[in-house]
DNA sequence: AATGAATGAGCGTTCATTCAT
DNA sequence: GATGAATGAACGCTCATTCAT
């Protein structure tokens, strides 16, 4: 009996972690309240202080975690070095892959990410934030490196490039992932792969070059 | 002398309107209190409960009436019937720039719309949200014609392209209006004329294509 | 029945305000909770929050009112131009017969002064202190004036003096009214009036010269 | 090796006291937490309950412990037999002046018995009144003694007198070592000696008499 | 002796909403 | 139309205390 009771530090935190997560997805940071996080734990509410400051932090930490986890996969991205556009459009495809996938796979990491998180407070969504704007330094860096390889035009403006790229494909993540009404429990009707394909093609040789 | 100082029902709603709107845009629908808006407009707290069954209801109306000039705004658009690739850029180019022209004029609205409503009870961002279903929706419809006239290769999937590019515009008006932080008093750097056009460039002939 | 509900604003603050009081004194600004308030006082947790900004903010009223109140009546003595000893004592007499007559019938705000709010926030036990130190310096005028009059003798450390005066009655007042258990329910045993008269016999002429 | 580590359950005890005292003294006991207190002594929660069944009985033992003490100081004075007037004022004088440094020395135990331990629950300040009853009760018998043989007049109220020099010098000693404010950091700009001469000569000889 | 995770009652405060006037 | 006092549920958080190890 006393075995039921014992939990590790580390897994009750990871519980606590998981539950609030998927509250947060579920109902969003603000009409999440602790008594609930802790309710579904099956824990008491000082339970929850003894692992986390504040209901904020707790929030900043899933967050922290999720972006180093989504960085961790897009970092593997555009390593090489690409000799022909062909390669770099291969490149760039197998990055949108790893970011569709790893959304699909991070489904409530991503609606707090995207959406749920953005309407909490600022320490918050200014987390959240970071996160996107890494995206886009790191996309932004590699147009430039593309155009010094003479990959790309020169006459090109890579700082708006980057953030029109980029926007495209968090907001299409959005809306693939969860729908028009930014549902939970909406179901994709394409692949990940279909999804990366796609938005690469588009990237690279736009509507009319399909 | 009354009358000078009467303030008609309508020139009521809308203060009060006005005020919610600029207090969600600037801290946020939940964490704006209906006091706090009160207090502004300078009336009671039942004088809101006069104009607006509830808090929500009040934020539902404002989102209603902003996706309806938001609309009007973007129908003017694609009106023509193109014969080209050129006449169909040139209208995209209209569209957008007329798209990042009325979000420039309407910061507030397009904060709630975008990013601070979102963190908002469901029936607030499903109204926000269905405010770009309907730009996706119409935006489809002018890929569907294009490929029927020809202007566009046949073999695309225009259900996922115009996502790519709804989502695309988007996201880059939030970028672009309220920085990597989305804070309501960022200033664009760049012009809504410039960003039209990058916009509409990319979504035709991609980075390769500039 | 109505006319149960409707009760005019000034007379719920001041509800609230001797509520509030007489729970300060009986248990001590920290163990009363504003929900013991408002269950006394008959009405909602949220009423208290109409009147005070918060908790603190009852207690540093009270206590201000309550300063007000005594100060009065003590700026009523003094006033004279004593021109012998005799007529100075009876002076000091007659103050000091008012402060214990005050403090006999303002039991309550006498306990929160000088014993149950000092253990309270800085504010609060700052605001306490500050009225007995408004009566400290009014002391110290006094006999700087005696002395400048030649009534006392000129090498005395007057600042001194009147700390030692002042905390003399106004520590007497403690144990005099609340007895050694600084219970608010002890029945002092002695007159206001035999108690002021020995505190100035004692003031003026010490032990000795009774 | 393990004997130079090994911390004696004494010390432990003293140790816990010694942090307690200090925190009570600088933030108050209600305001200090259990949890501030084995921080700063470096043990964990459940070692402060291995040596005191409750906070509260902490704040007993120590006012207790105090009490001690401070008796023991005080009961060095009063013990000749004296035999005038002047012999009797010097050993008051001694008396206030070994009252005046213990305090000195000992500022977070005074604090504590004097303010901070006042506004604590009913046990607690019970205890720290009673220090001062037997003060004032050890006054009285001196001054009976002193009526006996003659050293002061007869018609004098001993009860009354004691408790008025009693509280003087106790009330003196918190505006003295404490300042106006009631702050622990306070640094008295009088010495102790001074402060016992005045105390003594004001309650031998009153204010005219100096 | 000592640890530290866990408890749970309780607190101060907020705020959308109601309603008699 | 408008007021503003009143409500009460809910929330984030604290902390003295317990207890298996």
């Amino acid at each position: 009996m006393s075995s039921q009771r014992k939990i590790e530090t580390v897994e009750r935190k990871q519980q606590l972690t998981d539950v609030a997560l998927s509250q947060f997805a579920l109902n969003g940071y603000h009409k999440t309240a602790v008594s609930d996080v802790v309710k579904e734990a099956g824990v008491s509410q000082g339970t929850f202080y003894w692992y986390f400051r504040s209901k904020e932090e707790s929030a900043l930490y899933i967050i922290e975690e999720g972006k180093k986890e989504l960085l961790k996969v897009l970092e593997q991205g555009y390593r090489n070095e690409e000799a022909t556009v062909e390669e770099m459009l291969l490149e760039t495809n197998r990055l949108f892959y790893d970011f569709f996938t790893f959304a699909e796979e991070n489904r409530n990491l991503m609606i707090l990410l995207l959406i749920k998180g953005v309407g909490a407070d600022t320490p918050i969504h200014k987390a959240a934030s970071e996160t996107f704007t890494a995206i886009e330094k790191a996309s932004q860096r590699n147009l430039v490196r593309a155009r010094e390889l003479n990959l790309l035009p020169q006459n090109m403006d890579v700082s708006i490039q980057s953030t029109l790229i980029t926007n495209m494909v968090i907001g299409t993540i959005s809306s693939w992932l969860f729908g028009p009404n930014l549902d939970i429990n909406y179901k994709p009707d394409v692949s990940a792969e279909k999804m990366a394909t796609s938005a690469a093609m588009l990237g690279f040789y736009g509507i009319t070059g399909y």
